[in-house]
DNA sequence: CCTCTTGATCTACCATACAAGTCCATACTA
DNA sequence: TAGTATGGACTTGTATGGTAGATCAAGAGG
């Protein structure tokens, strides 16, 4: 609280009791290993996890900021339930987001990080084929992220991150079939390409095109589970 | 953990003391009580505030989680520094939100928050020629959250409110004249009018317009205080 | 003068104990 | 039977003590 004093700063890679368990929670909310609507407590996660409360709780916060879970002061935790109105929200904003870190990715790109992004399309264009879900899922990731650093746009991606989140929690639950995985590559070398020719306007369109694709199947799944929304 | 309960919702409206802390710094860091680089140390602020650490540290949790502050583990907690690399991210996030919520609002607007608005602006104009900062400032804010409100878009609007704290610390150290202000609320007025027409090409350009103003004089205080500054 | 060690003193981190609110089954009452 | 207390078993919220890690200053040794 005193004067500004510099900090002076030395790295250190400790990874937290916290850090730790919000990772896993997160991971297991969206892979639905905690679907909507499931009760969360502090205390049995601890024991779970073998860490204290607090940690716990300070995870629990951070997943609520993100809307991944919902604290219930003196009543309980539970993960989020889906609801479309908020999903709409997510596209939009992730749509807005994303577009506007490849309408600057056209101004200026990293040519190191450019270079990169064909390796990762390669390994996904190879785990399309073969089927490879968990590649493709992480090589997407990957891919979009590759984006935003490109551009200089890290500080976007974590907001990216965030809506994600939800985004995939829903993909999770609507089956990938091949065809729909050679799409999704395609589409990616679209955004790329378009990139490439610093077109910023094929870029925000290809970019949305492919985002739009992701929630295709919300209403079916709606349909089928129910209970999952609300 | 278990079985997807219902979990029976009945209201609480306690003030938890994690709320009121995080409240009372994010206000202190904006108003540049506590300027860039400023320590903060958990005891401390505990003290300050008699409360528990507990409660201040959760609180810093989510500070650092928006970026207003830095938790370096073992060594202390700072206020962030202002960088011109992230307010450049956090202009074009804001942007590319309030953009999709202006144009979102042109297809479907609330009337009631329609309505509203119009009061808004007009306190706005009246504090505007009494050259009143304070409620310039707070009739802003509302302009902007009736906006999102009304097109339906209170998630994203959430995101804006992060990205906008940086800018409004910002906003505190440039000084602002009656002149600018004024353009304020007429920038505001243009955003209204594109939103009746319902045009969302205008709305869009009206709202970068608006935004962009905000960030004019960076490098002049970038000059004054290279302290703040990372 | 420079380098290294050492120990005092900070810090955030974690564990534990306690407090307070909510819910629900049960028993009591009209 | 219907309605209402009541007590206990949860929940999250808060307070506090202890621990490991980081920094820094003083001093020893070269």
């Amino acid at each position: 609280m005193n004067a500004p004093t510099p900090l002076p700063l030395g790295h250190s890679k400790a990874p937290s009791a916290t850090r730790g368990v919000a990772d896993r929670l997160r991971q297991a909310i969206i892979s639905m290993e905690f679907p909507p609507g499931t009760r969360l407590s502090e205390g049995e996660i601890a024991t779970r996890y073998d860490v204290s409360r607090q940690p716990v709780r300070e995870a629990l916060i951070s997943l609520s900021r993100i809307g991944l879970v919902q604290v219930l002061p003196q009543r309980g935790t539970i993960v989020t339930r889906i609801s479309t109105r908020h999903m709409m929200q997510v596209r939009i904003a992730r749509e807005a987001l994303e577009s506007a870190i490849v309408q600057r990715a056209c101004e200026r790109f990293d040519p190191v990080i450019r270079g990169s992004i064909d390796a990762i399309l390669e390994t996904q264009a190879r785990a399309a084929s073969e089927g490879d879900y968990m590649t493709i899922t992480a090589a997407d990731s990957q891919f979009h992220a590759a984006l935003a650093t490109g551009a200089d746009c890290e500080m976007i991606w974590q907001m990216v991150l965030d809506v994600k989140a939800h985004m995939d929690r829903v993909r999770h639950l609507t089956l990938q079939d091949r065809d729909s995985m050679r799409i999704l590559v395609e589409q990616h070398r679209a955004i790329v390409d378009a990139i490439d020719q610093r077109d910023p306007e094929k870029a925000d369109y290809a970019m949305r095109h492919h985002l739009m694709e992701i929630l295709r199947d919300l209403p079916r799944v709606l349909a089928e589970r129910a209970d999952y929304f609300e």
